[in-house]
DNA sequence: GGCTAATCGAGACGGTACGTCTGGTCTTGCG
DNA sequence: CGCAAGACCAGACGTACCGTCTCGATTAGCC
């Protein structure tokens, strides 16, 4: 009997959401424009959400995050991989769009720690599949020493990345390519 | 030939901002607020600083940051220095009011790009030299290769602990052994 | 279909406006003020009133003034009716609560004239009518010129009365009295 | 010894006050604003009047307030000084800037009755001065009465005039006529 | 012609109130 | 019962003035 929730209202604003942050940034976004934006009503953002944070979880878990989409496939080169991976997170970051997510999901962590610890967690989860996966492909194939953490390399790459974006400065190719010559003679083995 | 700005009003501004940023965290920091904890009036502030933002800067370039200090003298042995010394900065930006301090800078730069990236610039630079004279210093011993970038290796360990602070987790003893011995293992000569 | 306007709040600010009228006098009300004594929010008056006058404009208008409700009875003595009745006003205006209503009246007046003129004049308006009809009254009795100006007379008198509260010293019973003695000669036919 | 009073200053605050009167009326007056229009410092205002009020009236004592100070010959024809000088009074007060005068006054007077008696029997003393020699005249002629109350005369014209520039009404010529006629017969003798 | 004491400009200071904005809660009536 | 609409209380925003308080820098007399 009850009326169920309005899928239209819900995507109306987590779509007002995502406008807003690429427009003006996390913290200029107001529930109030949000409703405006979205043309729904302000209780019906707080009956199903119970903070501007939580909303922009929603969105980004929704929508897809720059660079947090693996859609690298593993060759039989490990540097050529790792390589192409890391700059395409870092060009995607790069853009303005992945500054203001990267941004935005920054701000929610800051102001919301444990929000924003289950988002890097589920945003970081592939990546560190990946990294894992090849990683351990490195290993069998004789190119990886058998002690390295594969967890610790993805998250030096992530918080470099999310740095870089944070402070504006993307990395640049010579960076990426200087980090990704670095790692391998570190994990190398023999 | 007007009254002179008063110095005790400017830092008793300055305390408070960090007596509320350990308290509260920077968004909850509000001026009004500052103003009564300070025993000052608004417009004081106002005449003074342009945003909040503006304020915790002052505070932060004024105050000591954990971490950006290097106090960690250079011994002979340069694993056991970049041990020491990273060691230490993530340990100050584990305590409670490094990652508040760690968040309030990232909501800082997150707000207010501009200024976020003076701020950065300005904290990392004493840690970026310390890392350039000691890796130069590992050239000259003939303990690091030729073509390694200093400026790139600080950058790396600031981004972890700043990203490490900034989700709550600070980098184990072990994290923090496993990623100096992997950089050694990078940056050795020959 | 959004939430009514509370007619309890509204009652609340033109009571509270009443209330710190008598005790403070026009120019010490703020609306902030009022807001806390009427418990109700800023944002709450801003939405119906357009300024601190607008307020006493309707407090007045809404509550009785002294002086305003003519609630003499008319006899066949015109010089009776008109000295009890002036008798009436000037008592009226001489208590304390009558000397600050007039007082705000004016100085609302003074700060928008605009809407100081139609609250005169809807103060104003009875009494007119209540002079014209005894007038006209003396007239159809013989008692009073054909060519006298009801209006200009009733006009006199709201001018006497305002301006010896104004000055707060209130007309005394002998000022009274030769005033509606002089005024009597001065329509007297005949 | 000491530095005597600038009076370069004294008189720039009174004619600042003058000009910011007429051109935006008392209410608006900040002593900020008169400050620098007077080119004077804040200190300066403070150190030698206790409020703008106290300014207001020396500006109106100084300065001409326009049917204060009557100008009117007495000739052997009472109804023609009484009209001449109340029409006088009447057009004086018209003319905006005696509009911002009169307004001044009494919004001065609403705000400090103290203030405002004292400037309103100074200003009104010159009046009921010049009322009271012509009817004591026009009794030593015949024409008045001997009862006759020559301030009480004086009052009503006072107030009458004060009332009309209030409510920004000025008297027209017809009701100068109608109520100066009417006021002669009220007195007249015999 | 210096000494000195009050005046003057400038404007910082602690305050109060302004009018605006947003946050979150609540109350309507429509569908 | 979900929803749009929007009134409600709460409280921070940044601004304008208030009246007080230093600051030098003049500017008279009086020595």
């Amino acid at each position: 009997m009850p009326r169920p929730r309005s899928e239209k209202a819900r995507q109306s604003v987590l779509e007002a959401m995502r406008r807003a942050l690429a427009a003006d940034g996390y913290e200029a976004v107001t529930i109030e424009g949000l409703a405006e934006s979205a043309e729904v009503s302000k209780q019906t953002i707080y009956r199903w959400w119970p903070s501007k944070a939580a909303i922009l979880g929603e969105a980004l878990l929704e929508g897809s995050v720059p660079g947090a989409d693996v859609a690298v496939p593993m060759t039989a080169d490990l540097g050529a991989d790792l390589r192409a991976w890391f700059s395409a997170m870092s060009d995607g970051l790069a853009r303005p769009e992945g500054v203001a997510l990267a941004r935005a999901l920054i701000e929610v962590t800051a102001a919301d720690p444990e929000l924003g610890l289950v988002l890097n967690e589920r945003l970081a989860a592939p990546i560190r599949e990946w990294v894992a996966e090849r990683v351990s492909r490195g290993r069998a194939d004789g190119d990886v020493r058998a002690d390295v953490d594969a967890a610790a390399i993805a998250d030096q790459f992530i918080a470099m990345a999310s740095y870089s974006a944070l402070i504006g400065q993307p990395l640049s190719a010579e960076r990426v390519e200087e980090t990704v010559v670095r790692l391998l003679r570190g994990i190398a083995a023999g």
